[in-house]
DNA sequence: AGTTTAACCTGGGTGC
DNA sequence: TGCACCCAGGTTAAAC
């Protein structure tokens, strides 16, 4: 589920429920994710009022007066808003009471996601190299024509790279690469800045659109089961390979890139 | 330093 | 039905 407008629109569903409120209990039920559990975790945040709910890449910062629980959902990690006394399911690993009675439930059957807590979350170690937000005004086609110069490296991995951009996931840097016309495999460095300036414009529509559309799930995301169905019907490429590109019909290819599915179509994107 | 590869996990789908 | 294999929205650490 998480790229970075499944983690915005998490953040989002979870903030009003979380803020100025205390949190009354932690119960660690699987400490083995990607990494282990702090067993601190829980005495940290017991009895402390979280004062936000931050996102910085696909990071979510629970923040207290001092210090934050960092947290990440993985590749299937989910943040629910629990208010009745729904059951637990298989893979629930970490639960946060708050004094009002609402509960947070984290499941992440792959474990890939993790709970960490720093006392100094800005510097720490997983956040500090990141590049800047996609949203944010210095993400923009100079910033990647710049730091592309010299690059040999595709462009599809060149924007997937943390320390480029963070937040764009293999969906999304499938769907901004059609968008622009730019083959996957084209060298970072062989790009103008024409098109980069294009491609962060589609990088940042594609972004925008789909946290909007998360936002309408937003609603049904505290009660449901958390998996917003969003995407289907407005994805250009991904999940369509072999089908006809919406621009000149031609079959849409399917490669593989670094162990990642990459769609494009071969006569619209060079 | 830049770039690629392997690894962390479970579960669902497919093909034999 | 069972089993082997491939695939999945992420990210880091190690290896070229």
């Amino acid at each position: 589920m998480p790229e970075l407008p499944e983690v915005e629109t998490t953040r989002r569903g979870i903030a009003p429920f979380c803020e100025q409120e205390t949190v009354r209990r932690v119960t660690v039920r699987n400490p083995a994710l990607r990494w282990p559990v702090p067993a601190e975790l829980a005495a940290r945040m017991e009895g402390r009022v979280i004062r936000a709910v931050e996102r910085r890449a696909k990071y979510l910062l629970i923040r207290f007066d001092d210090g934050s629980a960092i947290v990440h959902l993985g590749m299937s990690g989910s943040l629910r808003v629990i208010t009745d006394d729904s059951p637990l399911m298989t893979h629930d690993h970490i639960e946060v009471e708050l004094a009002s009675g609402t509960r947070l439930r984290f499941n992440d059957p792959r474990r890939f996601g993790c709970w960490l807590w720093s006392e100094d979350p800005d510097h720490h170690a997983l956040l500090a190299s990141l590049g800047p937000e996609p949203l944010a005004p210095e993400f923009n086609g100079p910033y990647l024509y710049r730091l592309s110069r010299g690059r040999k490296t595709p462009i599809k991995s060149f924007i997937m790279d943390n320390h480029t951009v963070v937040g764009v996931g293999n969906i999304y840097a499938n769907e901004a690469l059609f968008k622009t016309g730019i083959h996957p495999k084209r060298l970072a460095g062989r790009i103008s800045l024409d098109r980069y300036h294009r491609l962060a414009e589609a990088i940042k529509e594609t972004l925008s659109a789909a946290i909007l559309m998360g936002g309408t799930t937003l609603r049904d995301f505290v009660n449901s089961d958390g998996k917003p169905g969003y995407f289907a019907q407005s994805l250009l490429v991904y999940g369509r390979g072999g089908e006809p590109c919406r621009e000149c019909g031609e079959p849409l290819r399917e490669i593989r890139m670094n162990q990642r599915t990459t769609v494009y179509c071969g006569r619209c994107q060079r």
